[in-house]
DNA sequence: AAATTATTGTAAGCATATTAACAGACCCAG
DNA sequence: CTGGGTCTGTTAATATGCTTACAATAATTT
């Protein structure tokens, strides 16, 4: 059996099990993963779902080709694929042929999607807000500045 | 055509696309993720699989019965079934039947996946000490109030 | 002891992500 | 105007998560 070294206190591997503030912060994205999932799902809608409609919202008639929704979700072609295939099963969205470009699908939203959107908007609004009103407007600002300085910390890495 | 709402500025649907604090730490986590997917890949592993190995090393020559690691990784048994095969093929674990309860295996970790440990886990450490010590040991704290503020209030949404 | 309830690991079906490889269509250079 | 490079969307394989359902085994209740 191999020795399992690194056992004394305060400098045991779990130490960033807990206490941590990068454990604290994946423990966070978790809640707010659940919390949002159930939130979209009251609507039929899940994160990447909403994200995927929300851009084509703003990007209005003409919809967006599948490789400039997947730059503005930062997500990889492949991945829109798929996605879109599963709004289009919601008769969210339509492929429409672009033709001055027969490689490329103008993706739209659908009649039920805008009207979803619109009542779904609002309600995503409050729900944000109403998150956000656990810090008030200093300590979300605190909280982004350190946000900010940590991600400057995890690029350079 | 459906009529798109909510357009003005400054209340359009894209304010919560960027400056917002759930926004920002959205970006964070990605790039968290990025980070440390890449990190882990060095040692041939990926953050879940690290996650196993951490509770496996720490629980000891006895291991831990898989519905026991799932309740420390915060995930389902499902989840564990295929994680355990994928190390398994690793060789980083094995499965061994418990004698006195013929439903569970417990799973143990391979004297291989002791010496991967035994090298990974100061690095990681040294690596997780590089990432946080982007903020100062005050801003460190005011950083975890602030995320257990946020959760408290995710959580009572 | 027998019947009911609970727990364990697995499996199937889905959603989301990745990467790598591909065919088709475009564009620019010569 | 033809070739070579580039871009687009798709596909396949894999990893990770979810839920639901199931069979085997344990534990509890009666």
């Amino acid at each position: 059996m191999g020795v399992r070294k690194i056992q004394e206190k305060g400098a045991g591997p779990d130490h960033y099990l807990s206490k941590n503030a990068l454990f604290v912060l994946g423990s966070v994205w978790d809640t707010l993963e659940d919390v949002f999932s159930m939130h979209f799902a009251r609507y039929g809608l899940s994160w990447p779902k909403f994200n995927a409609l929300i851009h084509l919202y703003m990007a209005g008639d003409r919809g967006l080709t599948q490789s400039e929704l997947g730059k503005k979700m930062l997500v990889s072609r492949a991945n829109i694929t798929g996605l879109i295939e599963r709004l289009e099963k919601d008769s969210l969205v339509i492929r429409n042929a672009d033709p001055s470009d027969k490689r490329v699908f103008r993706v739209c939203l659908t009649d039920r999607a805008i009207i979803l959107m619109n009542s779904f908007i609002p309600v995503h609004n409050n729900f944000i807000h109403k998150i956000m009103s656990a810090l008030d407007r200093n300590e979300k600002e605190v909280f982004i500045s350190l946000l900010e300085k940590l991600k400057k910390g995890l690029e350079s890495v």
